[in-house]
DNA sequence: GATGAATGAGGGTTCATTCAT
DNA sequence: GATGAATGAACCCTCATTCAT
């Protein structure tokens, strides 16, 4: 929702204002051309610094990278955690929030979106491990949603929760790719309604709906 | 069709030996680290052939890479499209079938279904016209697919297309990309049987699943 | 001499204090990795001071180089003028004392005896003079002892002081090394012995030997 | 003797031929600025041949570097292995000719003398390895010189071998540097004198001398 | 057709030095 | 006096591409 997610925390001294600079332009020249195409003189000057700036607050161009996704990640992972603390929601509600609170992230960070779904080939095993380790945490918050779902009745119980995840998660990452490539705004309200149901029908507890039906009456 | 292409190891001439030799190599050696991490000499040795020899059958590192890319697409939309192409068959086993053929083909070239998933920064953009036409192709098969399900009556009419498609190969690629990171071959049955279910009982006509009840009885 | 120099660490005035701790942390730091591969922020962090600090003391790399540098000359140099102004020594055991207090030299500030042999490759010309100085200082007293040798009838009065002067130092520097290499702290006293002997036995004035022996009996 | 030492082996094929060239380079430069002074670029320019090619017959700057040594002590080595065999030569003579080598040598190859000297700092442990490998071969050159000394009666028997080889070394160096800062090509015959007569009388059994001495008489 | 030595632009990284605080 | 963030020139090395054989 809020335009800038990565609002530094104490931006009022100088050094972390500059990281904070360094990390922007690295999230937008990354995003842009993909780790092993953009260049940290780029970067440099993108952030308005010297190219040794970026030693002096990054180890390397393999740190800084890891710097602005683990700032992606956080973001991104504080929001879902938010949405699913929220008290008394009905889950379909609660699916729908989730749902648009990922495709609007995607949107907002489009350039970014990519790094879930990149292949890690050509990182050292310290980064792919840290990457593996953030993807882990936000498919736990997309287990812990589908989890929800069953508890409340609305999921059959049956279901195998790792399938359903990835089959959310390939869903979510489908529809925010085809946001980058299409820039559809104002479809997010539409297809994160258009995933709820699909999921929702698909994969309800037939009973229970039939309960709820009957309550209704 | 081609018979260059899809010409096996068997094959007599000499110098369609060689370029089948080194598009072979190429689809481990790119599979393996990536685009941007392999490099032509690797490629080369892996084909044990000299570097030049590369570049007297490909013009450049891109066109080897398209030239891979796009007998892989070959491959599997030709399969695909013989999927679709069986005879009288219902829509659900059709649907099964498609979604076992794409997941299994991802298994079997699992060092490449990340092309599919790979944004295609920083290429030429000759090249990304190229990926995005083949990506067009695979998804006009999978648009394919729906529409004859909406056309059979299985899927609600009202459905827009592009929307179920993107759902459609987001479970495919998040399904694909699970199998390379995790080798559950045998899975692939039980895999293409959720997608399917998943999809069916989420996007069934209901009306026409109350006839098809009906009939049963 | 100046009390700034062979100031001790107990010094009460703190800028002369923090000057030295520089000084002792450039030794060390240089002492175990030559010039160019010490780094001015390992000097620093050796000296528990700010990068910066070093610069308010020394004027470059160089500079303090130059200062480290000139501090043991002027330790060994100093040490060795006593020992040739000790009154009422015979030669050979001036020659002895001599010998070791360089090899002992050498052997306390082994990280440093190699400045006395490094090429000076890659100095700029006004490092380079000051470093020739204070090779030329320490030669001209090991020419002093040789000249001392003559005077007193032990070495032979046609002798090239230069030659002399060139192969002595040759084989402090050797023993010196290799101290450097093996940690013999102990043959200090072998090796100068045999260095007293081979010198004064090889160009002895044997007129003057055959006179000490006869007035043995 | 000869003027050109390393004279390529095969020279003919233009393969060799570079990679020779760009071995004179390194000699040249490297002894001209040092290994952590000079750079690949310059060596390169030397040697007339891109930046690439260096790194087409070498891994690196060290294992240029290495190569270079490599060369450098197997010439050296060589020369002195046939001094050492030439037959039916009294050991004084053998050792004025050893010397005269060596001395010639640093001479001839003056900008590379330093590296017998210099401290391997910096370097990776492989090549001090390397280093440390081909400063025993010539070592044991110096020994098996020094040994038939002993064995021919020409040196005293107790002599502890390792000690004279230090010492001899040690003047070889020292000369050597002197011509590398002054130039005295003319002086080597005088030089090689002077180090076999301080060296011979030095350690020369008195015993067998008095022989000699009576022989002639 | 095939080869591999040669090339050089370009990238990541280091580090002596400066300067505002 | 002291600090350390910021700088940018310079270095080693990679690798797609070429071309003589």
């Amino acid at each position: 929702m809020s335009d800038k997610i990565e609002a530094p925390k104490t931006a009022i001294c100088p050094e972390a204002e500059t990281k904070a600079r360094i990390l922007d332009s690295a999230l937008t020249i990354f995003g842009e051309k993909g780790y092993h195409q953009a260049t940290m003189a780029e970067i440099a000057e993108a952030a308005r610094v010297g190219k040794g700036t970026l030693y002096w607050h990054f180890a390397s161009k393999e740190d800084l990278f890891a710097g602005m996704v683990e700032q992606l990640t956080q973001g991104i992972n504080l929001k879902l955690k938010s949405v699913l603390e929220t008290p008394d929601q009905p889950f379909p509600e609660l699916l729908l929030a989730f749902t648009k609170e990922c495709l609007a992230y995607s949107y907002h960070h489009r350039e970014v979106a990519r790094f879930f779904m990149s292949t890690s080939q050509g990182f050292s095993e310290e980064l792919r491990k840290k990457l593996r380790k953030w993807r882990i945490e936000f498919l736990a918050l997309n287990t812990e949603l589908i989890r929800l779902g069953i508890e409340t009745g609305y999921f059959r119980p049956d279901l195998e929760l790792a399938k359903v995840v990835t089959a959310f998660t390939g869903m979510l990452f489908a529809f925010g790719e085809r946001q980058l490539l299409e820039e559809n705004w104002n479809e997010i309200e539409a297809e994160a309604l258009f995933i709820k149901d699909l999921l929702i029908q698909g994969i309800a507890n037939k009973s229970r709906e039939d309960q709820i039906d009957e309550e209704k009456t």
